[in-house]
DNA sequence: TAAACAAAGGTCAAATTATGACCACCGGTC
DNA sequence: GACCGGTGGTCATAATTTGACCTTTGTTTA
């Protein structure tokens, strides 16, 4: 048992480097950040970095599972008034693949989760976390499937409702790693959204009709 | 060899600890601190403070060499622009007074120096600082001297500017010390600081005639 | 293709820092 | 003088940090 200082300054270490890596992370140029860097970084030893973090995937996966919380907390009530729930949906969609777009290693870590749990050796309370987020970015999906369901928007019988989730998110998932893993480096943006609406309308064309 | 961060560090907690204990010096109330007070004030084990610190005296010495350090900063260039010496001299000594009068430990521990250097274990450093505060307030009276010389209010020898200052601190002192071990906790100020003109009124009554 | 090599991830004995149970000593009480 | 409560101070133990060293991985070279 530890006191009540001696915590506090464990976790006022942890965010240091947490926030050291984080800064490395974001400009990491031509050359990818080693953990080296990030223990210089922190004016800390190689040896402390492992005190506090399993590994760079767990300084990844924490940093950007605070960036989902994030999202979560800020982004998503935006939506929340949104006019036609078809709107939501298209909003949602969009600012979800920019966020994975724009940091392959959550994205990887997140997929790789949910393949093979373990293959990364992250913490218990990482995992944990990983869990919640996922299946609060899964309720956001069933909720806005919902809403359209409510407004009459779209004809879904409650029973199909996960279904059409699973499937919103293997298409989100599947665009993404698309132009994650596949698509050039030169893949415009513009592309990808364009890429999207296209998908959605076909998605949102069936929910409007099915049943 | 310590890193910066961790000489950082340790200057931090060596701070933390002496402002915890001056806060408890400066409300003492009936029963005197501990050391054991310290270290809770402080959120540190007992044996922590003495990684810091060889002991009490030692940390009551740093404090107040930290005070002594202000008023020389802070107190004395007040009197620089005085108007005439006897002025500035009576006004440094109702200070100096005043000052030593605050806390008598600071008192015990300079007195308890000049004695016999070391009868209290203090670190080479903290000795090192006391000499160093001593001269200076000892030049600063000295400079005093100078000042009324130059101006021609104290008819004064250069070669007796040593005497005459050993001569004020040792009333000065000697004012403390009465007030402090033998006077009654009911003295006044007042009293003290009409004790104090009045010997300097002497004593300046003998500068400006001497010689 | 295999051997050599560089660079990064990861480990661990040793050093540093912190803890709190313990001892010695002092002043007061019976 | 024996006892006692409390305080300054010590020290074995625990927690934290370091950096040299080992391991893995991917790339170049013979």
């Amino acid at each position: 048992m530890l006191g009540k200082r001696r915590e506090r300054e464990r976790e006022k270490r942890r965010k240091t480097i947490l926030k050291a890596a984080k800064s490395l992370f974001s400009k990491q140029g031509a050359n990818p950040v080693t953990i080296s860097d990030i223990a210089k970084k922190a004016e800390l030893s190689k040896g402390a970095i492992y005190l506090y973090f399993s590994g760079k995937e767990e300084m990844r996966a924490q940093i950007l599972l605070d960036d989902i919380e994030k999202f979560h907390r800020e982004v998503l009530p935006i939506f929340k008034g949104g006019d036609s729930a078809s709107e939501v949906l298209i909003g949602f969609a969009h600012m979800y693949v920019d966020f994975f777009l724009r940091d392959r290693a959550l994205f990887r870590i997140l997929i790789n989760f949910m393949m093979h749990a373990n293959s990364l050796n992250l913490s218990d309370d990482t995992n944990r976390r990983i869990i919640l987020e996922t299946n609060r970015a899964i309720s956001v999906t069933e909720n806005i499937f919902q809403f359209g369901i409510d407004k009459g928007e779209f004809l879904l019988r409650k029973e199909d409702v996960m279904a059409m989730r699973n499937s919103l998110w293997g298409m989100l998932n599947g665009i993404i790693s698309l132009h994650l893993f596949i698509g050039r480096e030169s893949t415009r943006e513009k592309r990808i959204h364009s890429g999207i609406n296209e998908c959605l309308n076909i998605f949102i064309e069936g929910l409007k009709k099915s049943k």
